[in-house]
DNA sequence: TGTACATCAGTGAACGCGCGTTCACTGATGTAC
DNA sequence: TGTACATCAGTGAACGCGCGTTCACTGATGTAC
């Protein structure tokens, strides 16, 4: 909850950097108090060390600054995806690749529960073209799980690999999310869990 | 939105109906706003037709007042499943149970989103038990779900059947969950995932 | 049968607070001439 | 080389609003004597 005081203006035609500290500032409020009411336009510019209306130059509202923050967690699950190791054999990629989901889930529960809360599209995407799924937030982390899916089956991805890879999406959501909501019911250890869901919910098709 | 400004006050004795009038209407205002953000004391005191100090002779806080919606919510989740028709064949009893469960967070998908979006565990309950588990809200549902997952296996409930319930419970929230937070992803019809996930995530032992 | 009293189910006014938003502004720094 | 000016990166004060919370209260109704 620290704030900035000691800030020093930014230099002519750095102004940017003052966007990347605002929703650096929302970022942390959310994972030290949990919830995303906590991001208000006056609690972030307190955070970053800045006068209120500071802010408008940069944001329009606080659901663009939470859309920011939300933007870029899926950036930082895309790409947490992508980093799995793929020069395993196409069943542990497929497994590094889940396991990378659930820490990414675990090591950021409130950003994650902030990720899936809402309905959400990609703001830039969805002024062009609102339905293309592809422009979704988090399709290209889904796409890197239909290729690991594709990988071990063998094949390019097709309706059958899609359609593993949402029973697949759907128990890892669910495990992560269930986990950090209820807390309390004895679940199952990521190491017993993952092998249970990957061995039933991926057709074997060798 | 509608408030109720011709409340005639309850009678001697039947001060705990506004209690429940409390209740319906923070249950009201969630679904008509999508948000738990959306009740506030005065909001929910506005919407009964009372005025806002009258809230405190049955609640404490807003947070008390969230909380009896979420356990009310619960206990319906609870009815819902054991009311699903059980004179089918075992699998089709799981299905009719797993499709109750899908109705359930269809019908009341802000609700549904509440209920999970924070952890919370039975008020009453955790002043004597913090962490049993058979304590927690919603632990009849997934008794349910147990019940008649090992009702397909011809089993008592045992750690198999408990390993399956947990697996099938975490695919069908992730599904009921994922399919309200992202409407726009081209999702596969309840009637064709169901399936999918109950065949392959309930060991056949026959 | 009357009446004083206790209780119940609330009310109305007031408070201080943090919020989003507006407005006119400031002061450093680069640019044109 | 000097200087006027435009621009950038913000600030500070003020506003009205809805909120949670408190306080003393009201007025109907049941109960004891």
């Amino acid at each position: 909850m620290n704030s900035d005081p000691g800030r020093t203006r930014n230099p002519r035609g750095h102004g940017e950097k003052l966007r990347r500290d605002i929703v650096a500032a929302a970022t942390a409020l959310i994972e030290e108090t949990g919830s995303e009411d906590a991001i208000t336009l006056r609690g972030v510019a307190r955070k970053v060390g800045i006068s209120a209306p500071s802010v408008y130059g940069h944001f329009e509202s606080v659901e663009a600054i939470v859309a920011a923050v939300v933007a870029d967690a899926f950036a930082e699950l895309d790409a947490a995806l992508e980093a799995a190791d793929g020069s395993a054999s196409p069943a542990e990629h497929l497994q590094a690749v889940c396991r990378a989901y659930l820490e990414f889930a675990r090591d950021r529960p409130h950003r994650y529960r902030v990720m899936f809360g809402r309905h959400r599209t990609n703001p830039r995407a969805a002024m062009t073209e609102p339905r293309a799924a592809e422009n979704l937030l988090g399709a290209q982390a889904f796409g890197t799980l239909v290729s690991a899916v594709a990988r071990t089956a063998g094949t390019e991805p097709d309706a059958t690999t899609f359609t593993d890879a949402t029973a697949l999406w759907v128990a890892i959501h669910g495990y992560a999310s269930l986990q950090d909501a209820v807390p309390a019911f004895p679940w199952p250890e990521p190491g017993e869990m993952l092998p249970i869901l990957l061995g039933r919910l991926v057709q074997d098709r060798a």
